[in-house]
DNA sequence: GTGGTCTAGACCACT
DNA sequence: GTGGTCTAGACCACA
C-alpha cells in the first residue's frame, strides 16, 4: 500500500494519515472501498495497532474516512456534507504558513505569486482534461 | 517588534525563528543590526528566557544571526543566505497538496484563488507597512 | 420495512432495535403482527443473521415483540410497555445539555427553536405518511 | 473538580470530555485558564495519563481547549471562531436521537412538542435573567 | 515541569 | 474477525 520513512520528522501516524489521504485523493481508493484492518495495516507496516487506530481515527475526523464498528473501516464519499469551513480554515493555515516558509528562504513576493499560479494553472488543466 | 500565538500549535521557539526570519527578509531588520538580548526579548514577550536562546542559537546556526561574545547579537548579511531550489521544490510541493486537499473538499477553484490573493495579499500589505 | 446507515456509529443491532421500536410506536406496525423472520430480514438489509437475532432478543427482552417456536416473531400489546417516567426525565436531561451546548457554540435561540422545529417536523411527517 | 462513575456505560474518557464541558459552559472554567496537567488528572483521578490525553484532545478538537506544548492545556475563548456548522450537525444528531428515544418510550408527539417547549423556555428565561 | 508519540498487551462489544 | 477503550511504561521535544 504504501511505505513509511521511518527517519522522517514527520510522526508515523502522520504519514499513515498522508499516505492514505493521498491514495483517496488520487483515486486509487474509491468511495465505499473497504481498507486495511487496524490489525492487518499494523502487521504489514509492523506499527503498532494503536498507531494506526490514531491515523484512521484522524481520518475519519477529517471526513475520508468512516468505521463500522465490527465490519472494518470504508473511504467515505467526498463531500456528501456540506463544505466543512473549520477545515477549510486549517488548510488556510497551512497554505499560510508554506507562502511564509518561501519568504524566508527567500523567495521574493513576485517569484511566490508566479508559483501559485503555475499551481492553479496545473489543476485547471487537470480539470479541463480530466472531467 | 513581534507577537506569539500561544494557540497555535507551533512551538514558541519555532515562532520566534519564524518571526524574526520575517523581519529580516521584509527588510525591517537589516545586516548589521543589533537585536534585543536574549533577557530583554525575554521580558518583552514574557517566554522563558531558555525558549529566546534556543531560537537565537536556531537562527545563527541557520546564518541569519552572528553573535559577538560581550556585544550582542546582530544580523547577518543576506548574501551568506543563498536561496536553497530544493527547498523551493519541497515547499511548492506542500502548497500543492493543500490545493489537492482543498478541490477534495469541495472548494471550487474560483475559491481557492480567492483564498491565495488574500494571503498574498496579507504578505504584500506586511512588506508596504513594513519599509 | 426500513434502511441502516452504515456510517451512524450507532451498531447495526442497535439501529434495528431503534427502527423496530419506531415502527410500532408509530403504528405501522401493531400488536400481533408477525414480523419477518431472522433469515428473512438478514436477507433484505444483507446483515449477519446473529444481529438480526440480538436485535430481535433484545426486542423481546423490552417487552416489545413475543416468539412463538415454530410460528415465528410478533409485536406485542402496547399495554404491556408502559410509560418509563424516569426514562422520560433522563431522555429530557441530554436535550438540555445539547441545547445548552448548541447556545455555547455560538447558536441563537431562534436558530435552536428552527433546529427543533424541523427535528418535530421529521417525525410528524413520518407518522402522517405511515399511517 | 469532578468524579467518574466506573458503573457508567460511558466510556472514561468520554465522562471526562462531558465533565469538562459542563465545567466550561456553566462558567466554573473560564476563557484562559489553566486546567490540570494531564499527568495531574491521571492522578487525582487514578486514570491513565493516555485516557486523559485522549479527552482533552476530543475537547481541544470540539473547540473547548488549546493546547501550548510544554505549557499546558487552557480553556479557549467561545466562538472566537465561525460557528462550526458540521458540529452544529453533530449535535443536532444528537437531539434527533433523544427526540426518537422519547418516541419508543412512547411519548406522543404533543408531549415531546411540550417538552421541547419547556427546555427553550428555561434558557431564555436564562438568558433574560443572567445576561 | 508540560504535552506528544509510540509500544505491548489486555479486555470488551459487535458482526 | 472487526473497531474501541484502557493500562503501564517508555522516550522525545519544548518551556
Amino acid at each position: 500500500m504504501f511505505q513509511l520513512d521511518l527517519k522522517s520528522r514527520k510522526s508515523i501516524y502522520e504519514q499513515i494519515v498522508d499516505n492514505v489521504k493521498e491514495l483517496i485523493m488520487t483515486g486509487i481508493l474509491n468511495a465505499e472501498d473497504k481498507i486495511p484492518s487496524v490489525r492487518e495495516l499494523s502487521k504489514t507496516l509492523t506499527v503498532n495497532p494503536n498507531t494506526i487506530q490514531k491515523a484512521y481515527r484522524e481520518l475519519e475526523y477529517q471526513g475520508y474516512l468512516y468505521t463500522v464498528s465490527g465490519l472494518g473501516t470504508f473511504v467515505a464519499s467526498p463531500s456528501e456534507v456540506p463544505i466543512d469551513e473549520k477545515r477549510i480554515g486549517e488548510v488556510k493555515e497551512h497554505l499560510r504558513e508554506s507562502i511564509k516558509e518561501l519568504l524566508y528562504i527567500g523567495c521574493s513576493l513576485d517569484r511566490i505569486r508566479k508559483i501559485l499560479d503555475e499551481l492553479i494553472e496545473e489543476r485547471s488543466d487537470w480539470n479541463d482534461k480530466g472531467k
